[in-house]
RNA sequence: GCGGGAGUAGCUCAUCCGGUAGAGCGACAGCCUUCCAAGCUGUAGGUGGCGGGUUCGAGUCCCGUCUCCCGCUCCA
């Protein structure tokens, strides 16, 4: 069988060769951790997005949707955290070749003072015996004070220049502190670099520092600026979600894993707002809620876990992934958060606008907590690619590409084809598919033996072949050919669509 | 960013020690075929990643550069 490395680079290839996902720029050479999306993926993406917003919009009465823009206010990344958060000083050393966070790294050299100073005290405290006062000790002992002054000084100096950037400086702090690489041991840095996660350009036609503004680094801060808008103007009552799909951006430092990690991706998310102190249910709620999602589509269970965070990030009280076994491991497809109120209570303090809820079953106003669903469409294309990508051998030896893909999402989901392209056939064909392209995408193929022409089929995922032949003729009946099983059955012309309707009816 | 590998037709690859690029598959047009790839004929498609050097002559040798892949580093 094919390894796990030769199977998604023949993922990628077949991607790529039936107009599923390209390179983007490629005739430029490509541009880094930045695809497109042919024709047929394309088709599956925007399925991929039906799917979801029927589940999470469409079928619950008190999620509503929005398209927020790309472009916020700058205030709004100072609110989220985002400026501070994605603002990392950068290191390398160039013996090991290691790459450290500048900041990091005087942290750590803080921590061994303190370390120090740990040991001090275990070492009074057992010379001292019962008589020994801690906090007189650490107070007065010369050498402990000197340690802390020590800590608090440098403490003062990183913290000042990463507020003012001056990133010089903390190259010069690491070098006067003489901090080593703790792998090669050597002290041979080069120049603190600033890595900006976030994608920021100019407002306006005058390049002027005043108006930069970034590319928004996930689509939920949109939603949380429009809480206020949407909860009066939709009339909704808590508990009520905001959904969204759309693009998101982030300077990767490294960016890889085909379109697993990309610098410009898709997020489908929906922020569900709660009265606090009843988020760990919703969170519950909502973590079975996505992994039903999942499991409606067909793709085996084992494809999927979920896994709890044990450190979470500065927003989140609670946060789990649903992990997905892609070719590279199991990753990260969907994440569920409990944000608590700290999005909506940094926006009211950077607004200045009173961002809260009267809640009149209690009584009392108060600022929701929110519970997250956030789920990369990229991730989710991925996914579906990983998984439907089958060789087979069949029974007469022969052997076959296809795509499984769970027949409510594929791209194409009927091909017509005329046995042989005479006999009134293709005729017959055409004004089946005419009547078929109404209700679903399909394609119409009349070249090569039907073998083959099922074969191209199943190379593109397409569940459903109509065949016409002679008898088609005779009393109007057309088989139709299922992709997974091979099977044909025999049915009235005029039944197809309805027939195709009910079989690829999400089973939500 | 560092280390390693690779760039020749849409894809997979060939072209011996330098002598003006070839095959299979695919695509397209047609023939043949009444149900699961690989039957026949024909056609199109290559400034050999890009730039420079050596040479009478470079896909082939040398230098530079770009891109991709693998590993390391980093991350919501």
């Amino acid at each position: 069988m094919l390894n796990q490395e030769d199977l998604f680079k023949k993922i990628i290839s077949h991607a790529k060769e039936y107009g599923f996902v390209f390179p983007s720029s490629e005739i430029y050479d490509g541009l880094s951790a930045v695809y497109d999306y042919g024709q047929l993926g394309s088709e599956l993406k925007n399925n991929i997005k039906n799917y979801w917003w029927k589940a999470m919009v469409q079928y619950h009465t008190n999620i509503v949707g929005l398209d927020s823009a790309i472009f916020m206010h700058p205030t709004t990344w100072k609110a989220s955290g985002h400026v501070d958060a994605f603002n990392d000083p950068m290191i390398d050393n160039k013996d090991s070749k290691k790459r450290y966070r500048a900041d990091v790294l005087v942290e750590d050299y803080m921590a061994k003072i303190e370390a120090k100073i740990d040991k001090e005290v275990a070492k009074a405290e057992k010379r001292f015996g019962d008589s020994f006062d801690k906090e007189q000790f650490v107070s007065t002992n010369p050498r402990v004070t000197g340690y802390k002054e020590k800590i608090s000084a440098i403490g003062a100096r990183l913290y000042k220049s990463m507020e003012e950037n001056d990133l010089a400086d903390i190259k010069a702090l690491i070098e006067e502190l003489e901090i080593a690489c703790p792998i090669s041991g050597s002290r041979n840095w080069t120049d603190v670099r600033q890595f900006n996660l976030m994608f920021s350009t100019q407002m306006g036609s005058l390049s002027d520092d005043a108006n930069t503004i970034y590319l928004r680094p996930e689509t939920a801060q949109g939603i949380f600026v429009n809480y206020l808008n949407v909860q009066k103007t939709g009339r909704m009552k808590i508990p009520f979600g905001i959904a969204q799909i759309g693009k998101a951006f982030r300077n990767e430092i490294v960016a890889r894993q085909f379109i697993f990690r990309m610098r410009e991706f898709e997020q489908m998310e929906m922020q569900f707002f709660v009265r606090p102190g009843t988020e760990m249910e919703w969170y519950e709620y909502w973590k079975e809620t996505r992994v039903n999602w999942h499991k409606s589509l067909g793709i085996p269970e084992e494809n999927y876990r979920l896994h709890n965070h044990e450190k979470l990030a500065h927003y989140a009280n609670a946060a789990a992934d649903i992990e997905f076994k892609f070719p590279f491991g199991f990753k990260e497809l969907e994440g569920i958060h409990s944000r608590t109120d700290f999005d909506l209570s940094a926006h009211e303090k950077y607004s200045g606008k009173k961002l809260r809820y009267f809640d009149p079953e209690i009584n009392e106003s108060y600022v929701p907590y929110v519970v997250e669903t956030s789920i990369g469409v990229d991730r989710m294309f991925l996914s579906v690619l990983s998984y439907a990508y089958t060789e087979e051998k069949l029974d007469d030896g022969s052997e076959r590409v296809v795509m499984n893909i769970p027949p409510v999402i594929a791209p194409v989901k009927v091909a017509v084809l005329p046995l042989l392209k005479k006999d009134g056939l293709p005729e017959k064909g055409r004004e089946i598919f005419d009547a078929l392209k109404v209700d679903y995408m399909c394609q119409y193929d009349e070249k090569d033996a039907i073998g083959r022409r099922y074969r191209r089929q199943d190379a593109i995922g397409t569940p459903y072949c109509v065949t016409i032949d002679h008898q088609t003729l005779e009393d109007n009946t057309v088989t139709i050919r299922e992709r997974d099983t091979m099977k044909q059955d025999r049915v009235p012309v005029d039944q197809v669509a309805s027939i195709i309707a009910e079989r690829i009816r999400p089973q939500l």
